[in-house]
DNA sequence: CCGGTTTCTGTAACCGGTTACATTTGGTCA
DNA sequence: TGACCAAATGTAACCGGTTACAGAAACCGG
């Protein structure tokens, strides 16, 4: 019986295999169940194993293996929902892929090229979420031989890629369409100013969400003017909604002196409630002098009462890990590009067709 | 010049010594900036590695320096901004640190030994938050020499610990002090049959909150006697507050036929976010007829006025990271047991003294 | 110009596994 | 019983780095 008190020895390979009286080879070939052993050699090792509590290093097989058993995944943040359950889904995955997760937060900065390649040092491939990488690195790493899938952001273009490249997959949210919708629910219910809050720069997520509600507005007319840079917070959101209120509060109190917006279109669900909390304590009525819609359908939207698109959050890093899957499993094929879809929500924020 | 295209084979260290014609020991200075080495030879050595673009394995590298340069974490859940921020803030010093993370989510069930042990092997030590890993396991990872520092649970008791054990630390919200306040709140606020909602045994940090809540309860000769087991979901707390409404709906809109409960304390916010919506919804005045309070203070709770208690989530994950880096380190002292302060927050849902 | 240092570089033995290939063992059949 | 073949096991060469130690080169003063 094996004692219990803490060994501080690491026992290896061969120490197991002069236990048992046998060499190193048979106790590998136990440990992975493969080829033949005879029975008894089999419970010899496997007692061996079970006395000295063995557990194979992980660097030594690796490396002998010449893989990792590991995913990377690279993103700015993780508060606010939607990039933890978008972390979440691609670790349930992975995990079920037998892969360990190794994780690069940014905190909202890009992530340093050693960082990276860091990273894809310790695994077999790995996901690059939304502007944390700048394309020099992703291709860097790609060249590597690390399979790399974008997620959240523009497709890597196929002319940046050197002709034996990897091919890089990318998945996305599909923004266009639910801005697109948005916008046209918006008009229907009147809005002639919109204004945009975000910056579309920033990510590309919010780039497309912006572009296509230009777009779109400008179908029925609209001009979607007026765009204010933010953050994606609701401190943020709580500036901007401060400064509005300063510029057009006696407007939207008093009728319309001034061209005021009457549709208020945030980049997320945080920068929305932000500001409609500064709006609404400023005594502007919402959504009848002016609708306000947000981005994500967090929680807290739906007690607020905003209006704003859901979109897939688990699925998109689920779909994203088993993309990589494929591509770590020597899949060759030229590289998709998914749109997983999105949904507009509307709540209370919005709905009224407003100054009739 | 070095060709563009992506190279499928990988440099070895050797390969760049041949290039530069020197030794691979050389090399390896070279890249560590270790001893002393001329600077022509350094020069032609790095030449060499930037032709080449050598980046030196780290499975290698970890094998013969027998560390990962790594740290884990097993944590049940990503969804809801708790875990989240923890991990947030354990990603944020470990990358001070130089050190990757690599994470393991249970997704609410209790972790896989083998998983536990597989993640033991890829890092230099971990930390293992809340039920996620049996006691049994917290040991044995120890035993294999790898720093454990336990999170969002209760201390290893010192007596299970072998001998020549190496310590094992706690990091802790206070559950206790909180709970006593929003017990004394809620009796100020003239509560008397109060009710708990959550499972006890589910969470050693639900567990301490009800204990306390107990406790404190019975010092003012108030009896908290019903506890209502329920996962930490918002859908939980629909359940549980359907369940409620249709026993005592008439004792609260009519007064007092059957004694209803007066205060109904949720193990998270999620819980009484849910329960709060239902009870509203079914016409229950919050806080008149019932006093409704929460924990952890997450986003949503701030638009629904929620009475909750905030928790430093981030600085959990941070100060865990920074004691295990210590134990990495070789800090050989006895376990210590840190508890960080929370904060009762009193909004809308508790505040009035109701029925007089 | 030589022996003794000092400084730089190379050789080779690790780290802990996997696996191709060689060798031994044991069984079958003539 | 011996020849032959298949099955079981062992040997040793990897995987890609680090580093102790030894050897070579350069420098020094006498």
């Amino acid at each position: 019986m094996p004692s219990t008190t803490g060994a501080k020895t690491t026992v290896t390979i061969r120490e197991v295999a002069s236990a048992a009286n046998v060499s190193i080879a048979t106790v590998s070939r136990v440990l992975r169940g493969h080829e033949t052993v005879t029975d008894s050699t089999r419970e010899k090792v496997q007692r061996a194993v079970e006395e000295l509590r063995f557990t194979p290093s992980r660097l030594g097989r690796s490396l002998a293996e010449r893989r990792h058993a590991a995913n990377g995944i690279v993103f700015p943040d993780l508060s606010g929902p939607y990039y933890a359950e978008v972390v979440l889904g691609y670790e349930a995955v992975a995990s079920d892929l037998e892969r360990s997760v190794v994780i690069l937060s940014t905190h909202g900065r890009a992530a340093p090229r050693e960082h990276v390649l860091d990273l894809a040092g310790r695994v077999d491939g790995m996901v690059l979420m939304g502007r944390t990488v700048p394309d020099a690195v992703v291709l860097e790493v790609a060249a590597r031989g690390v399979p790399v899938v974008v997620l959240a952001r523009q497709p890597i273009s196929v002319s940046d890629l050197p002709v034996d490249h990897l091919p890089i997959d990318s998945v996305n949210a599909d923004n266009t369409t639910a801005a697109a919708e948005l916008a046209r629910h918006l008009t229907a219910g009147g809005a002639r100013r919109p204004v945009f809050v975000g910056t579309p720069a920033s990510s590309p997520d919010v780039d497309e969400r912006w572009s296509s509600l230009h777009a779109t507005f400008a179908e029925a007319g609209v001009e979607l003017a007026t765009t204010i840079p933010a953050d994606l917070s609701e401190d943020e959101g709580r500036r901007v909604g401060t400064e509005l209120l300063s510029a057009h509060l006696s407007s939207w109190r008093d009728g319309p002196a001034a061209p005021a917006p009457d549709a208020i279109i945030c980049a997320n669900d945080e920068l929305a409630l932000g500001l409609l909390d500064v709006l609404r304590t400023g005594g502007v009525r919402v959504p009848h002098d002016v609708a306000i819609t947000g981005w994500d359908d967090v929680m807290a939207a739906r007690w607020a009462g905003l209006s704003t698109v859901s979109q897939p959050m688990r699925d998109l890093g689920a779909t994203a890990a088993r993309r990589l899957d494929a591509r770590i499993r020597g899949d060759n094929t030229p590289a998709q590009h998914i749109r997983l879809d999105t949904e507009l929500v509307v709540r209370s924020t919005s709905t009224a067709p407003k100054r009739s």
